[in-house]
DNA sequence: CGACATAGTGTACAATTGTTCACTAATTCG
DNA sequence: CGAATTAGTGAACAATTGTACACTATGTCG
């Protein structure tokens, strides 16, 4: 096996190691950086070989998981828009995802409220670009031609919180095994909820008014 | 000073220890039980005498914390409902509680996602039972009269998601400093954001139907 | 081949942790 | 008063932690 290859291999098992303790359940905060190389088959002065400290794992693995959530958005997008049953659909690939990738959004989760200050905000950021990002998608529908950039702002956010809500609840979901999924018909009756959260707030679009804002012309 | 006074004293040092340290951004997990004690200004074995261990500190802040919020939920409630101005009064209430018992929220909000199983249930107990509460309350709408418990359950969580979503929000709000409260402008948008983000799905409530759901006469 | 680079090893060290135990000092109360 | 209860002390323990350093083995490449 080339060297390359090798180092690769267990920079992978460390990450793995974080990531799989903390969809166990774990903190980021309590993972040590021992522990983690131990589950990683190593011994912990070769950590230092990949990462400096916790901290920059921790970083590698915001960049893995939103990574892996952008192509979630590309996928979406892609998807071809049937007008009404976009939301169904919405929820339908979100829930997929997180089921395929439930390892990167239990660690996002997690150190979303993390001790780690530089984790913190780091994905604070991630998640402020992501709702500017589906700002700009909304703003192509033509129901929402005429809203302002602020008022779009708002409905992005609130669609991510409520996101975030929805994809901490799919990872709160009761399992059949340790590694398994939800039972479909939990799920099944989940994916309703979900969608009624999202689609009621689209229900007020067509009644909004921006209310107690001046629009200026030029910004 | 009486024996009853001394140990109420150190009790509360012992918990205000907790609550400052993860008010100032230090995750529950990361909190161990010789640094409490050591902030309260007490030797670790001291800290026996009044819990039989960090879970058991923690239920009593998860105690404290939600009947604070009920006391907020009361006086929202008594506080007399202009029809139109709920939302605003609500937004204003819940900002003002948040600011004034900062450390009880950054508690919750910390330890809601900590590797502690034992908290994270409990606080999710918590917010469940809050929101069955909600639901009820709102059943007394009459626009609201005719909707089915389940919507009602729906459009509370969704409130609730919404509610935890801005106490998270508050409590990022850059501060003057490390005790003060935000600048009163930023504030002042910020609040401005929050009513919009409940008001949005509340415009919708009118066109409502209850989908995919065959509404059975008892249950 | 042979010198070099480097991923991973093994050992060591000081710090901090949770828990225990015998203790002291002071309040409570018969 | 005087005995009993009890909040808090101080020392001790085994375990675990992060970091450092000299090392070995094994691919890489001139």
């Amino acid at each position: 096996m080339t060297q390359a290859e090798r180092r690769h291999q267990t920079r992978q098992a460390l990450l793995e190691a974080a990531r799989s303790r903390m969809d166990a359940g774990e903190s980021f905060d309590s993972l040590s950086l021992r522990s983690v190389a131990r589950a990683a088959g190593v011994v912990p002065a070769a950590f230092y070989r990949h990462f400096a400290s916790m901290d920059e794992l921790g970083l590698a693995l915001v960049d893995e998981s939103f990574l892996s959530l952008r192509s979630m958005l590309r996928r979406a997008r892609e998807d071809g828009l049937p007008p009404e049953h976009i939301v169904h659909r919405s929820v339908e690939i979100l829930v997929e995802h997180v089921l395929a990738h439930r390892q990167h959004f239990a660690f996002v989760a997690g150190a979303r409220s993390s001790g780690n200050g530089v984790l913190r905000h780091a994905i604070r950021n991630e998640i402020r670009l992501f709702t500017s990002e589906l700002a700009t998608d909304l703003a192509r529908f033509p129901i929402l031609r005429e809203w302002t950039t602020e008022d779009l702002q708002m409905l992005a956010g609130l669609l991510v919180n409520s996101m975030i809500a929805i994809i901490e609840a799919i990872l709160e979901l009761p399992t059949s095994g340790p590694a398994g999924d939800p039972r479909p018909e939990a799920l099944k009756e989940f994916v309703r909820l979900a969608e009624k959260q999202l689609r009621l707030p689209l229900l007020g679009v067509p009644s909004w008014r921006s209310i107690g804002v001046k629009e200026t012309p030029a910004g």
